[in-house]
DNA sequence: AGGTGGCGTGTACACGTGTGCATAAGGCGA
DNA sequence: TCGCCTTATGCACACGTGTACACGCCACCT
């Protein structure tokens, strides 16, 4: 006996030693050291009330002081749960993903659950290989936060049999829940901040036709204007990506107009950013020629010159309500998460009444 | 046989059925309908030249008509090597962060790895179980990006004998790698640059006391000075935290100074964002009465107004060096990884040269 | 005193995959 | 025809954990 558990815990890792990957101990390395059997360790560390209390602190010291760590992997194969989730955005570089990402993490962190981070880069290929790599992983849930996700893998997603949550998307579908900002809300607000200040002919700077978020601002512009009746005109709406760069050049457009408008209500910050700065290149001034509005309240929002008014959206509590929401729907607690969250605008520097003589071909 | 047969694959999941998670396909599965054991559809799906092409082609159509996606954690079990690392960041939500993060995740998609993501939030509490985590998920490697991971939880990590390299920080220890970026070099090109420019009195708008690449960049901030002949004055160097708030109050301090400063080197951009609206609210120009520099060249640089003057800082591309420098630890093909990479001053347009009245009263 | 029940522990198995080894089939040379 | 080699496949086991079940022990009640 003595001799059989002298052999066998040869090969145990121990701290600092020069080898790598010798081995980790195994449960059935402190069942030995503690002269139990394995399930009464397993229990042991469980906090099983069936296991008698001296045993059971017994076993925890002589574990903690091998610094044993239970195997997630053997745990999860023989439970069918990994305690793991996967997390979709088409870029960690974008601030309103790492935002989603910052809240989901602690939450599930929070609940003892990991998480699988992938980004899609709305490569199709790409995408195909995270499906792939959250099926083989065994996630007992997903999270997507890009408005890209629309009918591309989505349907392969739902095949894994997991509770999927949505940030700022929709889909229809069997297993589709989600966490929305009301965009349309938000919007209406900021058009109607413009409004209030005198503004008459106001630009939509928008994101890729065809998104449903951008779908939403779209409508809550119109909204504000024709509740106001001030007629729509095509020529102010333009298109942007979501990024400065192509803000930029979709802001040109608008300046090269016969007839300017005064205000841009844009998609998101990162558009507000390239349309400051095109504005700026034209000579102009923000906001005494053009006023110009964001969406997102991302943190640079405050630092800009002016500082930026937008539609604050609660990035982190999003993330956080999506995790409590898959949490929810991981645990059977309920069959359908379908959350909206509030905008909130925030008034600074960039928005200020009409300039008399800007408006001074107003004719609608 | 066919009894058996019926009476186990009952149970199997079919996509879109109404209940979830009532068992995705095993490779017994697949077996039984392909009429072979089950060790012959592992190899046929790993394409093992041992099993026979005709069979091999019969059992990769079936596996994947039922949607089959083997088990990472099964294989991980018992292959002991899980194809998953861990990445530690103190929090997603900062750009840097999120740009290392992005490199780090695309090399390791690549090449058939997860990563586990982890923001440290510089709370202890939550190091501790991340560090947990990690070692229950039996992670193959680690990657931290976290200027403040220091000597805090670090030998907790090396603990678990798994390779580890640091993104910009450095620690001396058994198992610790690293990929950094030349500090000292690039703050001396800012430094050099404002000299250049005609500037004498520059301050210096740190990170907190005691960070490593504080510290380095620091050092070619004195070094340049003291290369040109310039004499160092303690009241010129201040501290913030990283962020834009800390560098505002910091920047009022230096802008409260008997003689203020014609140029400020910042630690890093986000403090330069700060540090330019500290300077705009006192009501003074930038660049005209003072220069800003800042360090990484964040996406917002080439649009803040001004736009910024700064020191490159590849990040995606230090993140896939890390993830590869990883691999190679992994697969024990290097036994110690350490790169430096170069860093690239960007001029733009918060820099210029010192006005003439500005250091009027030069007595150094 | 014998039956009963609770408590604590061990035994046996399962989870899904990879792999060393044995084995069956078939071809070929002696 | 026999033996040997190659090729293709199956068998048995291992990975580390959780859990249903059986079992032994002791106290207590009848």
């Amino acid at each position: 006996m003595a001799n059989k558990e002298g052999g066998k815990s040869g090969g145990m890792a121990h701290p600092g030693g020069s080898r790598r990957n010798l081995r980790q101990p195994s449960i059935k390395d402190i069942a030995r050291l503690a002269r139990v059997s394995h399930p009464t360790v397993s229990r042991a560390l469980q906090n099983s009330p069936l296991v008698n209390a001296k045993t059971a602190a017994k076993i925890r010291k002589i574990a903690d002081e091998a610094g044993y760590r239970a195997s997630a992997v053997a745990r999860g194969l023989v439970t069918r749960r990994t305690r793991t989730i996967g997390l979709v955005v088409t870029t960690v570089a974008d601030p309103f993903a790492s935002e989603v990402v910052c809240g989901v993490e602690q939450t599930a962190n929070d609940h003892g659950y990991s998480v699988f981070l992938a980004d899609s880069n709305a490569d199709p290929e790409r995408e195909r290989k995270v499906v792939q790599a959250f099926a083989e992983r065994r996630v007992d849930g997903i999270i997507v936060t890009s408005s890209r996700v629309g009918a591309l893998y989505l349907p392969r997603l739902t095949e894994m049999m997991v509770p999927i949550v949505l940030v700022n998307d929709q889909y229809p579908g069997a297993f589709v829940h989600s966490v929305m900002i009301r965009n349309l809300e938000g919007i209406r607000a900021a058009v109607r901040h413009l409004i209030g200040l005198g503004h008459r002919r106001i630009a939509y700077l928008g994101d890729q036709f065809g998104y449903q978020s951008d779908a939403e601002r779209f409508a809550g512009y119109r909204e504000a204007l024709d509740a106001t009746g001030i007629p729509f005109h095509p020529e102010l709406v333009v298109h942007g990506d979501g990024k400065p760069e192509a803000a930029v050049r979709a802001m040109e457009t608008l300046l090269s107009l016969a007839i300017p408008p005064t205000a841009v209500c844009c998609y998101n910050d990162m558009s507000a950013l390239g349309a400051m700065q095109s504005i700026r290149a034209r000579g102009k001034r923000v906001p005494e020629d053009i006023s110009v509005t964001g969406f997102d309240d991302l943190f640079f929002a405050s630092y800009t010159d002016p500082p930026l008014t937008t539609v604050r959206q609660p990035m982190r509590r999003m993330g956080q309500l999506a995790m409590e929401g898959l949490l929810k729907l991981m645990a059977g607690e309920e069959s359908v998460v379908k959350i909206e969250v509030e905008a909130e605008l925030i008034v600074r520097g960039s928005t200020a009444k009409v300039s008399r003589n800007a408006n001074g071909n107003r004719r609608s």
